[in-house]
DNA sequence: ACAGGCGAAACTTTATACAATCTTCGCCCA
DNA sequence: TGGGCGAAGATTGTATAAAGTTTCGCCTGT
């Protein structure tokens, strides 16, 4: 009875053959396996998960939605490419909503749900000892996908999901440095303020954090758009 | 040249077919044609849109993201119904994101955004008048879509956009009188403090706005759902 | 040698046909 | 007479085929 209706609004079901292919499209991407720019060919991605376009197209409709693929008349669905202006506005939204979301989630603090926190910390630090970039990235988006989960409230979650699938595009667009170790102990930190449940402090450690994150990117100027996009495509 | 592509974001070309159908069903919802817990059947709708059930389908997935339609598994696709909870966290996420739109707001004032909300109290205050309560509907979600735009910010207009459209529902849900005239004077008085650069004000004012239109619902305790849902069934 | 245009191939878009599932109505039995 | 079983109808899910558009290569003309 329970398992078989699961109106869940974000994610409809795991044996869902688009969700499928929507989240294997959503993990290469926030992987940076798929790099921005990339076209998603419907029969290449068809053959990959034995579906056919139909399913495709519906699971590409939907990441488009989500703001992490394009869509072009006539041309076909690409990886998305965000430019300065849309980081900006990426990381004004998530200064704005995450902070809220670390208030909510202090108020449903639980002994499952900060075990839940502290096992995520973990796999993170073991991602990077062991220099897995790729595991790493993607963890370092979860955390903070679960602390939304976490404060309950579903609506914030889906706008921070969309958030944070875009910028893990930015990041991989726009950061300085290779720096992927400086937020780990963010989040611990964060998760410790959690665990006292001391919202003053978690919400300005997620503030900061943010921050840090922003400022370790090089947004230039939206007018220099094309000189960037020449440069990425040498690089790849 | 112009008129061919539009990569826009959200409304990627009027002329589309699938387009034309989302914005129909869509504004058949906002001005409380179609009531929550309507079938929408794909055959229904293709015929009175002239176009197949692929193109329906597309347009009532895109629906189903926006929150304002509920998809179920091989039942069909209904005019969503949101809960007493869905509705706390509605307005909540409004009081969060719109009094910061707001804030952008004032910073793109211009004659012509002045003329463009000027336009449209006007026409607010006209369906009123004219008693045409499916048009005020309308025209009150416009208001504060048309300020989101403003603000330049189309992370924040994305999500804005959903939040009206499912506050649209909760009104025709829970409100307690049938008071359309009484946020009028709140988008003019809003309206005001923009064209005064007085951001504080706008702000403030955008935020007992939505207070107001929340402090009319009745949100009862989520456990008593099944009640209200006689209740409305009762009434229709 | 180079520019412009023609044509074929690949891809997306749309429509239609088929399969699976659910709902409903009628019938039978207790 | 009421409830349960079953088949027919309707509706959705999926696949495939036809139609339209873009792109790229090639050919021709200057």
């Amino acid at each position: 009875m329970a398992a078989k209706s699961r109106p869940k609004s974000d994610v409809p079901d795991v044996s869902d053959r688009v969700s499928r292919i929507r989240e294997g499209v959503t993990a290469a991407i926030l992987e940076h396996r798929l790099l921005p720019g990339t076209k998603l060919g419907e029969d290449e991605i068809g053959e990959i998960y034995g579906a056919s376009r139909t399913l495709v197209r519906t699971a590409l409709q939907q990441l488009a939605h989500e703001g992490i693929v394009n869509i072009e008349k006539n041309r076909g669905a690409f990886v998305a490419r965000p430019t300065p202006a849309d980081a900006r506005e990426v990381f004004e939204a998530r200064r704005l909503i995450e902070p809220t979301i670390v208030d909510h989630a202090v108020d449903a603090v639980s002994p499952a749900w900060l075990d839940r926190l502290q096992q995520h910390l973990t796999e993170e630090r073991e991602a990077e000892l062991r220099g897995d970039a790729r595991a790493s990235v993607r963890l370092s988006g979860e955390f903070h996908r679960l602390v939304a989960e976490m404060s309950g409230h579903s609506i914030y979650l889906g706008f921070l999901k969309e958030l944070i699938a875009r910028s893990s595009l930015i990041i991989l667009l726009y950061r300085r440095h290779d720096t992927p170790a400086c937020g780990t102990d963010h989040h611990a930190e964060i998760v410790t303020a959690i665990r006292k449940r001391d919202k003053q402090t978690a919400c300005a450690q997620m503030l900061s954090h943010l921050n840090e994150i922003e400022a370790e990117l090089f947004l230039k100027d939206p007018a220099a758009d094309e000189l960037r996009l020449a440069d990425v495509l040498g690089a790849g």
